[in-house]
DNA sequence: TGCAAATACTTTATATATAAAATATTTTTG
DNA sequence: CAAAAATATTTTATATATAAAGTATTTGCA
């Protein structure tokens, strides 16, 4: 059951920081490319399709408030993002009744088009760099990622 | 020796996906966390950590462009970074000898110290949010992600 | 009812980030 | 050797990012 290990052991915690920095490695490895290619085949950018992922999944839209919550980012953060992708046409600021502060925005019909179409080919080099895992390992390797960050010290919303 | 699936799997393609979501969320959240201590408790950001820490593994120093390289981030980048570093009299750029438009970065004594300081926290904060994982299972965890890695389409260097 | 506190959002100042252009210097080559 | 190519770095334009300050509006409560 138990394999030898590859190589002694240091302590606990340097092998910690080592798994840390090889996590973060290979995840910024995966995020350039994908930036990469978001740039080049759509002429967009992560930020701006993490938001339109968003809003994807909200028919009525969502409040720059919520907008920023849901991407743990911050507001100034949303609004240059927000303001870029309406002055493209994919999305809109739709007044909100009876509360002059604040707007839901929404995407466009032609806004929610173009996000499928990045989305479905997103899915497709994610699927091919990840191709190393079969499902049932990616499964069980995201339910350690989730055990370990029920651990984590600070965490805000699921 | 197999386990019953937690949940029905989804295509590998879904399912692949779904662990490079986690995984991202899982990278971005700890990240946060040291992006914010770091600023706290050391007035400094994540990108000249990452600068000092470089430069910390080579004592004669590093040129621009070895520096970028080894960060794989672009020269321009490293340029802002090190004149700040510069500035806050934590490295110094020294002229290369037969070279006129190069020139060695190299972390000042109280730069060294300082970075030091600095990276012996950041060694207890990785290792309090990983203690979810043994020792046993952080190498085992890092050698499942080199594998990964090295299937990876777009890769320059160690 | 009227005003202090809270809320929703934008603006500002600063630091990353990239790609592409510009500058300076060195190397290569015809 | 002189011009072209290559190299090392900085500068510029643009897009993220945050924290903190500012603006407008709404709410709570004395």
């Amino acid at each position: 059951m138990q394999n030898k290990p590859q190589r002694a052991l240091a302590t606990p915690s340097k092998e910690r920081l080592r798994l840390w920095l090889r996590f973060l490695k290979t995840t910024r490895s995966i995020e350039a490319t994908v930036r990469e290619r978001l740039r080049e085949e759509f002429g967009t950018t992560l930020p701006r399709f993490d938001v339109m992922a968003a809003l994807s999944r909200y028919e009525e839209g969502l409040k720059m408030s919520q907008l920023s919550t849901v991407l743990r980012v911050s507001n100034g953060n949303v609004t240059g993002i927000v303001d870029r992708l309406a002055e493209d046409g994919f999305l809109v600021r739709v007044p909100v009744p009876g509360d002059r502060r604040a707007s839901m925005v929404r995407l466009t019909k032609r806004g929610l088009q173009e996000f499928e179409r990045q989305a479905c080919e997103h899915e497709d080099w994610i699927g091919a760099m990840l191709q190393d895992f079969t499902a049932e390992e990616a499964a069980d390797f995201g339910t350690r990622l989730e055990t370990l960050e029920a651990s984590l010290p600070i965490r805000r919303g699921t």
